[in-house]
DNA sequence: ATGGCTGACGCTGTCAGA
């Protein structure tokens, strides 16, 4: 079963870029983030003719998140209020649409979209803070049904220095600060692991370059498109890879989308001892 | 790279992203 995340800078420019690749690399589940638009523009009808259910929590011009899968799409939940409502800025967190999650498989798919914080010192920053600790509550809530969490998306965090082109120039800045780092670690609590390490410990593997400054073609680069498992279906993992392709077309997103390729249901195994 | 591309909105400029 192969399970991806894309930040696709909207949606509706960016739609037969994704049309396509899903049907060339037979995507089961793709996780969409920044559809920049409105869910009564959502195109559904173009995935639902390939035999896709589509989920969206979207909004005007910004932000947006989507689950596009071949599977059915379970138990749906937009925002953070659906799954807990103990966090103090729950109401203002919920403003910007940027996590959505359901059952599919038996897994718990749960796509974000981390705010950028634009810079340190901003109130952006202050709301990404808010946010990610928002996002432990969330998943330890999650976590209480002992069911298999696939969590993927836009983290626009750098986790270590090998994540990033050039470290030294990004010390404490916005996407690489310890401080980002550190909430993004508790709010994986030590139960999800991002896979692709898991697979590529190398440098130089970036998910995102910069439209500007011609980074794509310096490959001047940052990994901050992630997907997270819990040991029960990391165990059941056979790769994970960015399809840096996706960043040479014509009128890109500046982000690549990152997939894995998970043995799912796991019986699938057994049975083939079997037969 | 001191914001130097891109997209949305909606109008020929402004905001936001990362």
């Amino acid at each position: 079963m192969l399970v991806a995340t894309w930040n696709v800078n909207s949606i509706r420019s960016r739609i037969d870029h994704v049309k396509e690749w899903l049907i060339t690399n037979k995507i089961d589940i793709l996780c969409l983030q920044e559809t920049k638009t409105e869910d009564k523009f959502f195109p559904i009808e173009i995935f639902s003719d390939l035999g896709y259910e589509v989920s969206i929590s979207g909004q005007k011009s910004y932000n947006g998140v989507a689950i596009i899968s071949r599977f059915p799409i379970n138990d749906i939940k937009i925002g953070f209020n659906e799954v807990t409502n103990d966090y103090q800025d729950l109401s203002i967190l919920s403003e910007q649409k940027r996590i959505i999650s359901a059952d599919i498989n038996d897994i718990r798919i749960i796509n974000v979209y981390v705010p950028n914080g634009s810079s340190i010192n901003s109130d952006k920053f202050i709301y990404k803070k808010k946010w990610l600790k928002c996002l432990q509550v969330y998943l330890r809530e999650i976590n209480k049904n002992n069911t298999p969490i696939c969590l993927l998306g836009d983290f626009n965090i750098a986790p270590e220095d090998r994540d990033i082109h050039t470290p030294s120039r990004y010390e404490e800045s916005i996407m690489a600060s310890s401080k980002e780092r550190e909430l993004l670690k508790d709010a994986l609590g030590g139960e999800l692991e991002d896979v692709f390490r898991i697979f590529e410990p190398g440098e130089k593997n970036w998910s995102w370059w910069d439209y500007r400054h011609s980074a794509w073609e310096r490959d001047k680069g940052w990994r901050i498109d992630h997907i997270y498992l819990t040991e029960d279906i990391l165990s059941c993992a056979n790769s994970c890879w960015i399809d840096k392709e996706q960043r040479s077309r014509e009128k890109p997103s500046d982000h690549a989308p990152v997939v894995v390729d998970i043995n799912w249901p796991p019986s699938d195994i057994e049975n083939e001892f079997f037969f």
